[in-house]
DNA sequence: TTTTGGTTGACCAGAGTGGTCTATTGGTGG
DNA sequence: CCACCAATAGACCACTCTGGTCAACCAAAA
């Protein structure tokens, strides 16, 4: 990675709002049809601060890259808790931790979402490694050490890992767009995790272990 | 809706290359972002047809509307067995149908899709009626006299439809994601089915009253 | 031979593209 | 007070792409 030392200097509320907008422009429309125009004008500076920060589209492309894997990294994946051996309950601190990342970055999942699904033989190899290495980081967080003998015998325990990513991941789709467009700062979470709870707990008397169940 | 009946009076296979091409064009960019030029290019007709057959790019998406919503409400709810009152019964066959469906119309799905998160208000009242009514229709032909009695009792079932319909997304997405690019009829379905009738049991074993229950 | 419906792509004005550069600002050191 | 310099804005550049038009062409019918 180039310096982009100018960049560095910056104070954390204007870098911020430069990468929420250049990221949330890329992951809406591709490296292609992203315009720098729009870029500049979500971020609030001029046409030529961007090339001076950044010395083209393509390495602020980059640093994006770069910048999104570090904050998923360090800001999201670190704070899980891979202790806790019960799948749901790990995924339920999971979200709340989520919550907090997607308030602070709320393009970083969907830009690095739609480079997931980009073709990415055009990436260099280091970039391509390095988000090669997230995603197993970001599977091992979700799955490693999970006491499978909480699940019933009777069900595929794998099987029951995909059912309830999927429940999730539908379940925050929804929230996405019942909230679209408003501030993730101003929504009063309580009710919602209440009933986010309410559909895992729907998970955990139906696919675990039930007290009094011969084991 | 203006005529356009030099465009119906085309065979039906360059009518279809037209709006499968149009409808892909839409549904990934947007209306304002979507380009003619692409569209003629991927339909293989010249720039002028085009607007010989619709009168401009505002008409052609209103002709698109009112196909897609026809085709999802001809070509996919009515195929659909309501009589079945099992729920997970129910789905199994309509993804079926829905498998059939998307091989014949890759892009109506993603086309209604992103209608669906779009900004309503510029359609005209007579479309967006329409849209709604598919909407119900499509939600009742999923719920309609459905037999809760067959879900157990301590769990709600209504969270339960949710769930399983999440789920029955997830793995739709998974399965777009694995095959993208390959032609729907070139995949054999079968394993899949298979895998897709795994997924759903697993829900039949856990959300239902199993045979011994005390009911 | 003339007419007619279908078809093409060159072409248009205007908007948007990534990127450059000049002019200006405000602060700092001498 | 001057000289310097990093930071900043946006007018501007050549170029591409936009939705849409239109003259020319073609095959078949009359």
């Amino acid at each position: 990675m180039v310096i982009t030392k100018s960049f560095n200097n910056l104070d954390a509320d204007k870098q911020k709002r430069i990468l929420n907008a250049a990221l949330k422009e890329f992951s809406e429309n591709g490296y292609d049809k992203a315009s720098t125009n729009r870029i500049v004008k979500e971020a609030g500076i001029g046409k030529g601060m961007l090339f001076y920060y950044f010395k083209n589209k393509e390495e602020l492309y980059y640093y994006l890259i770069n910048y999104a894997v570090d904050m998923m990294t360090n800001e999201y994946f670190s704070l899980i808790d891979m202790k806790e051996p019960d799948f749901i309950e790990r995924l339920k601190k999971s979200v709340q931790v989520k919550i907090a990342f997607y308030a602070d970055n709320p393009h970083v999942n969907n830009f690095l979402g739609a480079l997931f699904l980009t073709d990415k033989l055009e990436l260099s190899a280091d970039l391509e490694t390095r988000f090669e290495e997230m995603q197993r980081l970001g599977f091992s967080i979700l799955y490693a050490d999970i006491d499978h003998s909480l699940f019933r015998e009777d069900i595929d325990v794998d099987k029951a890992f995909q059912l309830i990513r999927w429940s999730i991941e539908g379940y925050q789709n929804e929230l996405i767009n019942k909230f679209k467009g408003q501030k993730v700062t101003s929504i009063d979470m309580d009710p919602v995790l209440e009933e986010f709870d309410e559909y895992l707990n729907i998970f955990k008397t139906s696919f675990y272990k039930q007290e009094g169940d011969t084991q």
